[in-house]
DNA sequence: GACAGTGAAATTTTT
DNA sequence: TTTCACTGTC
């Protein structure tokens, strides 16, 4: 990770001085000790001001030794931020575990792979391979299928339930379900990779079952710290429980409204119920907004109290008046486009600088058009989130012929690319080679099988086309490992140096740190033994690279460049194992982070509403504030309060200025759809923002009539949920009726997938309710 | 086993 | 519009 390389400030502050920027509930939090912590902070009260403060003060006041204290939240980015912000505090709390809950995870296994049954070298699967690995451990499901289950696994892992659990059908109801499960967890043992629950869920397990690997740890984190805890889930929240021994300090902050993770297993309860398995729980309420103005806060809280589902909670404002929030309403998402782009180029005429926007989005697909015009108009990005680069065919290619390297069991990689470029290697052949590796393993006493082992074996009763392919990639695999492993073999001395420091009680000044200098204290070896040089062999030998430059000639693309990218992003990593394992956890589990250290430029932030958790922005824009957009879709009330507090996360990212927009029409899939005003949009009180551009027929913001409450005439016919039949549209429900501007409107969803609005008193014939 | 041609589906959100 | 999964032919 980048954070071993920040510099340290010249000065850092005085606990006096950092404990005095802080207002009374902050400073309480901060210097709180002696039973369980729960603070609930709304958005922009200094959270993680209070989190990093606490880290300093635990370490420079209390004397706390820095690696005992571990903080965890959910994104890459905000981890980051918080080890920044901490390390400025007091420098040696870059010693700390400030780490994402799964990059945690990932720390936490490489120490106990033999425990938890796992290969030395373990890599961590993504959703796509889940899929493809799944397809091969039950023969007979379509793709359809798989994603299907590839999910409810996941899902599964989030609750921290195992193939024999009973308690799978809710997760997941079809009837072998449990079975699927298990032949893909076999499977996956038998690569010795793990995927991304595991992350979770394996050391739940072996805390869990090996009493001294829990006592060790609670013996080593004597304060563990919890940051946006509204959106842990069951595994993550069992975890904690484990982690925390009896002497064990435990801190947690959340914001019930600002949980935008339910969808993937998140469990606002575990904020909820927090007191009851903590006994003794203080809890502390941060309620003062620092960060926005308060007509931004305005716009939030019209919003957000129409959620049911939540603690009454006020945020007050501290900040001076400012500009009232605009909403632009545009033709369709090109002049959105424009206009978003013009509005930055005014600003920075007037020496706003472009860093100072974030353009926010509900979908990563929607970043596209802004990507094309803000190039086309030279307007400087950065791109948060988006798999981008890492996701890439060719990048995909090269890292799974590295995964390989890393590990000679790993099925997924070598199906990707054993054929890759073609070598004449079909799926049947591979599935021989797999079930040769499989059989291998089962029968061998050593247990240990090889893909590469079996590729040899199968090699010599193949055909020619098939034998020569293989001996191909059987070579140029040797090649890499041994290129690896003589490197790991010139990184030697110092590891013995890092064992007589784990020896002193500091177990991990991450083997990164170690393996960095290693590099440059490397034998006096020719070429500089960077992790570079192995991918661009790989590129080589592979004839990846060929294959790619024939690709970018026919299509212009930038393939090879984006190889040797790729390869220029592993410099910092020396060439060894640790080197590339280290380099493959960062790009698995931090894909949202360029592969360059992100220099200070001046650029516009372009981020899903997701992403921008745990950040701010002086301005904001927020686009796509279209009924199917954003919410995405209505069906749920539950899903309808998680979209509107994401809404709200959104809004509450903005300091000094808020823009948000929403079109007429979308051009999507080849044609352009007609779209409506996100509901959200006519939750804001009127006097609260200010409208520009043509308002949609019918749209008044802050009148719509609250549901059940409509004493219109034609109410009780055209109500919720009522079954209509259109000429045009076919058959379709009434998702939601108002009254605007005392015309009686309804909004139906189409069978056909459409949604329309529809004021009935002008609808003769074209419209009826069903008899049906 | 490779490849060209087809037809249908596609856009949640993340580690 | 683009992409990807599937089918049939060589």
């Amino acid at each position: 990770m980048s954070m071993d390389f920040i510099p340290q400030p010249r000065t850092c502050p005085s606990s006096q001085e950092y404990l005095s920027v802080l207002n009374p509930e902050q400073r309480a939090a901060v210097e709180h000790h002696g039973s369980p912590l729960l603070i609930l902070a709304g958005a922009g009260s200094g959270k993680t001001r209070v989190i990093t403060t606490k880290i300093a003060y635990l370490i420079g006041e209390k004397n706390l030794p820095p690696y005992s204290i571990l903080a965890v939240t959910f994104t890459k980015k905000a981890a980051t931020e918080m080890k920044e912000r901490a390390i400025r505090l007091h420098p040696e709390a870059k010693n700390s575990q400030i780490r994402t809950f799964h990059s945690f995870g990932s720390w936490f296994l490489r120490r106990h792979t033999e425990e938890a049954g796992i290969d030395a070298s373990f890599t961590v699967y993504d959703d796509d391979d889940m899929v493809t690995l799944l397809q091969k451990a039950v023969l007979g499901l379509t793709r359809q299928e798989a994603i299907h289950f590839a999910h409810s696994i996941s899902r599964a892992k989030d609750y921290c339930l195992e193939p024999n659990s009973q308690q799978l059908s809710f997760i997941d109801e079809t009837p072998n379900f449990p079975q699927i499960y298990q032949a893909y967890q076999n499977r996956l043992r038998e690569t010795g990779n793990i995927d991304f629950g595991d992350l979770i869920m394996l050391p739940v397990l072996l805390l869990e079952r090996k009493p001294e690997i829990r006592e060790h740890m609670q013996r080593r984190f004597q304060v563990i710290m919890v940051d946006e805890y509204q959106d842990s889930n069951v595994a993550q929240f069992k975890l904690l429980q484990l982690l925390a021994g009896s002497n064990t300090y435990v801190c947690v902050v959340g914001d019930d409204d600002q949980s935008i993770y339910n969808f993937r297993g998140a469990e606002v309860k575990n904020i909820l119920s927090f007191p009851e398995h903590f006994s003794g729980t203080t809890i502390i309420k941060l309620e003062r907004n620092y960060r926005s103005i308060p007509q931004v806060l305005n716009v939030a809280n019209d919003v957000i109290c129409h959620n049911k589902n939540r603690f009454d909670k006020i945020l007050k404002h501290t900040r001076a008046s400012g500009d009232t929030p605009v909403l632009a309403f545009l033709d369709n998402n090109f002049d959105e486009t424009d206009f978003c782009a013009q509005v930055i180029q005014n600003a920075h005429k007037q020496g706003i600088p472009y860093s100072d926007w974030a353009l926010l989005y509900r979908t990563n697909s929607q970043s596209l058009t802004f990507e094309t015009e803000f190039l086309h108009r030279k307007i400087p990005y950065v791109i948060v989130g988006s798999l981008k680069f890492y996701d890439r065919e060719e990048i995909k290619d090269a890292l799974a012929y590295l995964a390989i390297t890393a590990n000679p069991k790993d099925e997924v990689s070598f199906r990707r690319v054993v054929n890759k470029p073609s070598r004449g290697i079909g799926e049947k052949t591979q599935d021989k080679i797999v079930i040769d590796s499989r059989n291998y393993a089962k029968n061998s006493l050593l247990g240990e099988s090889n893909l590469l082992e079996s590729c040899r074996r199968i090699a010599k009763d193949s055909t020619k086309k098939a034998k020569e392919g293989l001996t191909t990639f059987v070579s140029t695999m040797d090649t890499l490992i041994k290129l690896i492993d003589q490197g790991q073999k010139a990184a030697q001395p110092l590891p013995v140096e890092q064992l007589a420091q784990q020896a002193t009680n500091n177990p991990e000044i991450s083997t990164k740190t170690n393996a960095t200098s290693n590099t440059n204290n490397a034998l006096p070896d020719e070429a500089p033994k960077k992790l570079s040089y192995l991918i661009e062999q790989l590129t080589l030998l592979s004839g990846l690279e060929e294959y790619h430059r024939g690709q970018d000639e026919i299509s212009g693309t930038q393939r090879v460049a984006n190889l040797q990218e790729l390869a220029n992003s592993a410099a910092l990593y020396p060439l060894s194992r640790d080197g590339l394992l280290d380099f493959l956890d960062h790009i698995e589990l931090d894909k949202s982070l360029d592969s360059r250290d992100q220099e200070e430029t001046d650029a516009v932030t372009l981020i899903t509403i997701h992403n921008t958790k745990g950040l701010e922005f002086p301005r904001v824009l927020m686009t796509g504030l279209e009924t199917g957009i954003f919410p995405r879709s209505d069906k749920q009330e539950t899903e309808l309060e998680e979209e509107r507090r994401l809404f709200y996360v959104g809004v509450t990212r903005a300091k000094d200025q808020l823009i948000i927009t929403s079109c007429k029409k979308r051009f999507r899939f080849g044609k352009t759809d007609e779209m409506y005003p996100s509901i959200f949009l006519s939750e804001i009180n009127q006097k609260n923002i200010k409208i520009i551009g043509e308002k949609p027929i019918g749209f008044c913001s802050s009148t719509l009539a609250k549901e059940g409450n409509t004493i219109h005439p034609l109410a009780n016919r055209w109500k919720k949920g009522v079954r209509v039949f259109h000429d045009e549209y076919g058959y379709g429900y009434i998702t939601r009726s108002a009254v605007i501007e005392s015309e009686y409107v309804i909004i139906v969803q189409f069978d056909s997938g459409a949604e329309k609005r529809f004021m009935p008193e002008y609808q003769n014939h074209s419209l009826m309710v069903s008899e049906e």
